[in-house]
DNA sequence: CTGAAAGCGCTTACAG
DNA sequence: CTGAAAGCGCTTACAG
């Protein structure tokens, strides 16, 4: 019912050649003469031969597929950094596989196997917030070379790249200097996290550099740094005594949430608190007013992890773990703006 | 350096039994001992053996893998649809390879074709806005079975997988009707666009139901359904002699773009004028006031997209070329609520 | 109940 | 310049 796809075989049957030398024609392989070459070439594209790349692959032990791993496809970030990859990774001929962890540290493990049994070149992956235990993730890049993005981790040797969480926090909050303010309140995570801690360790580094005093009533750290809870900090922040005049929450959910309640409470934004956030979502420009907040370059992040990958992959004995920082830059709009 | 995987070949040898034998106490033939199998599972588990899927699907003419492809993958609509595309095949036993068509017809053809190279199972695509002539996707399903989302046509012979877009639009139009809307404007798009035609047709289903004349000076027809236009198109209609009381554009972001305008010029949301969008992106919420708008599940679109493929790939005798239409759900918000 | 052999579609060292 | 043969890791009809 459905067509066969024609193989090398047919085609040597037809041109009275081996198998062999149709192989080596349609590789380019210098022994094979220019006309036979031809021959061969007229009539596969004739007949409108695809080599079999599964066959192939199972053959070179070579797949050209990467494998990819992200905690969930539905984040904005997430997705522009998969764009970058499918992108670089179909320019220079390999395909991609995507699996999803839902932060489940059994499950990301489950897709790690299900991608080394499909023998893959190579994995770019993003650990899951709950990875605990990396032994079996080393397993792993004992079988394959893998680069980790977005969320780094000194416990696995491999190459990543991720944004200069540290520096771009830094930035945000001498920004927030510059224009004035001095309690500077920061949202952060409650449990550890490669980029809650960078980002936190950002702002510190800030407000001393700035002889600033650390108040730790405003320092609040939450588990997830959602919409929701962004509301729920705002109106925490708000009952103390004396109140921050800039809130730093380290996603643009948790800032919106901010400003949603801020508003409703008459605050005005930036003069009397200023918010910023961090990633620049679609939303933070839809919200009024809208959100000063430090864009993640994606693709560029995706791209970059393909390209690191496919070194490692094609040059397997001279491994490095490099860390890859990719700047992510501040945009400047109305939530800090002209604060006074 | 990188660890091999171990093969059948090496159990055999340490178990002193055939190859097949050990394939087959793996896979519980009913012809081997029970003794035999405990002794090989045993072994396998022991040693950590996985099978490689590559060559069994080499073997069997079966990758288990199933390609899909998408315009963008950053469209906050596509990625649920991918994500339940995702869960669905995995707990199936199937791996995704995702690739971006960027809405170019060329890519598009291209990306198929690698994936038919790939030797995946079956496809699930959403075809580009540009695809005008569809002979060359004619020829992959052909080979291969396909099954379309999202965007339908009826000149692809295969099942596929829509919203009730027409039914959605026409219940959206209704509701407007009902808070006592009577000049209702449409943003729609300019190109033959499967999506647009069907929300345009349950537009004027809905006005001819309930019998309100169709004025083409508020039916505005643009190339890009982009926040952009939204402005520019409300700009256009207020400048109409007689402004409409009501404005659905088809998209989300149009529809954000027409609430930024008509608070721009101090416009009562809805009481003057009031506003629909369709498909409940993350920022119909962000906006003031709220969004009333379609809900589209996505991840219900790409599970089911993905159970009807799995159904063809194993009865491929039997193809069915069924539209099921998966329904979306208005929710009303502010930008609709309590009209007067 | 177990094994030897063929074959899936390719590539490649070896031979001529 | 071309071909025969082996082999990648599996499954499965055939034989015993």
């Amino acid at each position: 019912m459905k067509k066969e796809n024609i193989s090398l075989k047919q085609l040597a049957k037809t041109l009275n050649l081996s198998v062999s030398t149709v192989s080596r024609a349609l590789n380019d392989h210098p022994d094979i003469s220019e006309a036979t070459k031809q021959k061969v070439k007229t009539l596969a594209t004739k007949l409108n031969y695809t080599p079999n790349l599964f066959a192939k692959g199972f053959r070179q032990k070579k797949t050209n597929i990467i494998g990819v791993v992200v905690p969930n496809i539905t984040h904005y970030f997430t997705s522009t950094i998969l764009k970058g990859i499918l992108e670089e990774a179909t320019l220079k001929g390999y395909k991609v596989i995507i699996s999803e962890s839902n932060n489940d540290a059994e499950k990301q493990i489950e897709m790690l196997n299900t991608m080394l049994q499909f023998n893959v070149d190579g994995i770019l992956m993003s650990i899951s917030k709950v990875t605990r235990k990396v032994d079996r993730i080393l397993k792993v890049i004992d079988r394959v070379p893998v680069i980790l993005f977005d969320k780094a981790s000194n416990k696995i040797p491999c190459s990543q790249v991720v944004i200069n969480e540290e520096e771009a926090a830094y930035n945000a909050i001498e920004h927030l200097i510059n224009i004035g303010k001095t309690r500077i309140a920061i949202i952060k995570e409650n449990e550890y996290s490669y980029n809650s801690e960078r980002r936190f360790s950002g702002y510190l580094r800030a407000l001393k550099e700035h002889n600033i005093e650390v108040d730790e009533k405003i320092i609040i750290s939450v588990d997830d740094i959602s919409l929701r809870q962004g509301k729920r900090m705002a109106n925490l922040l708000l009952s103390l005594k004396t109140r921050p005049d800039a809130i730093f929450a380290i996603t643009d959910s948790a800032a919106i949430g901010v400003i949603q309640t801020l508003k409703k409470f008459n605050i005005k934004i930036p003069k009397d608190i200023a918010v910023i956030g961090f990633s620049n979502s679609l939303s933070s420009t839809i919200i009024e007013p809208m959100l000063t907040t430090i864009d993640q370059p994606g693709e560029k992040i995706g791209a970059t992890a393909v390209k690191y990958l496919i070194e490692d992959i094609e040059n397997p004995n001279e491994l490095t773990n490099k860390t890859i920082e990719i700047k992510g830059n501040l945009i400047i709009r109305d939530s800090t703006f002209k604060a006074y």
